[in-house]
DNA sequence: CGTCTATTTGAATGTACTCAAAAGCGGTGG
DNA sequence: CCACCGCTTTTGAGTACATTCAAATAGACG
């Protein structure tokens, strides 16, 4: 008979699963180092300008992560909804303070693990090396396929492409978000809507 | 008194020893695994549609990534030049044919690293589990800069950092490709260089 | 020196942006 | 549960940034 609660780590484990096999005692070590954090609505899961220690697996809700620049425009750089990692790893890595942003789009569960307890884990269990090289290996193909996406196709083909990828999230965030994201304004994303509903 | 001749693996192996400290037995066990290929100017490294299945470390020379569209538009997605590695890693892993082309812009000279030495590699000595860890995570993080500069500068701001940032690069290369990386066109680039020379 | 390709130049065009205002929609409180 | 308020989305006009096409010039390499 189960309590209707499901353990608090199991998606997580369920996501280094999918690349390593982990002994009980290994799931123990790992889980050990998460320190959870819930953050309503438009809340922050890292602002601009504050340290930048952790990588972050979102657990339930949905955020974005932006740059802002100068004059204050917002460069859509990532979404991450249940099951994926976030977090400004360059500064993280650089022992800088974050040049990101990261918002929660709706009330929102996170674990965070420190860069610091990363290390340690891989040295102790070296498996984990290879997790983390898989997960930026997996970062860094979809950062080029955006970056072809952004150099070769214009905005409406863009959008389309968005679209058929991940038709769920297209339905989920606000388009103003969106339209940061695909690079282009929240008024030319409309136009574009109303030729291809 | 040195024979003049530099060992044909000491460029790998430095850019390996930044990472990780390896024996000499280690050494040679990867260095064993390269296969050297010499390519002509304007020869290619890697063609789409053929099977792609390593990554190459540039020891002499200077090479472009680029992905190219249905009308045939090229979208410059890296340079690689002697100490930098390369490849179509998503399609090698995927077991796809290639996605990308790798086309040399001079006489260069590569290594090649198949992705099956490397999985033996990684479990025969799991530090390098951690190099390739790193060269990710270091592509992911370039890959994230660039997202932001096509997202927030105009192209004439993108060509200046890009000009600040990689200054041998920028007179290295034709700029036919610079503007093919910087996401503009030939004609374009033309005419923001005549106001900032 | 001659050929071939890269770069420059200019005019016409198109894609996407800015600014302003109206319409729509959703979350919140009454 | 409904109505209101505020934010998001839509709409439209005017503009800017970048492209396309064509042709002239400059540079590189054999």
């Amino acid at each position: 008979m189960s309590t209707g609660t499901r353990p608090p780590h199991a998606a997580v484990l369920a996501n280094v699963g999918r690349h390593i096999a982990l002994t009980p005692e290994e799931q123990g070590l790992f889980t050990a180092l998460l320190v959870p954090q819930h953050v309503a609505r438009f809340g922050y899961v890292l602002r601009a300008g504050q340290p930048a220690r952790t990588l972050a697996f979102v657990v339930r809700g949905c955020v974005r992560t932006f740059a802002t620049d100068e004059q204050g425009r917002e460069a859509g750089l990532a979404f991450a909804w249940e099951g994926w990692w976030c977090g400004d790893a360059a500064s993280a890595l650089a022992g800088r303070p974050a040049t990101l942003t990261i918002q929660a789009l709706e009330a929102t569960d996170v674990l965070h693990l420190s860069l610091e307890h990363l290390e340690h884990l891989c040295q102790q269990v070296p498996k984990f090396e290879r997790f983390f090289r898989l997960l930026f290996q997996n970062g860094f193909l979809l950062a080029q396929r955006r970056l072809q996406a952004l150099l070769q196709w214009p905005a409406e083909e863009r959008y389309r492409r968005f679209c058929r990828q991940y038709p769920r999230l297209s339905q989920r965030v606000a388009q103003k978000y969106l339209a940061s994201y695909l690079g282009i304004t929240p008024e030319f994303l409309s136009a574009v809507r109303k030729k291809q509903p």
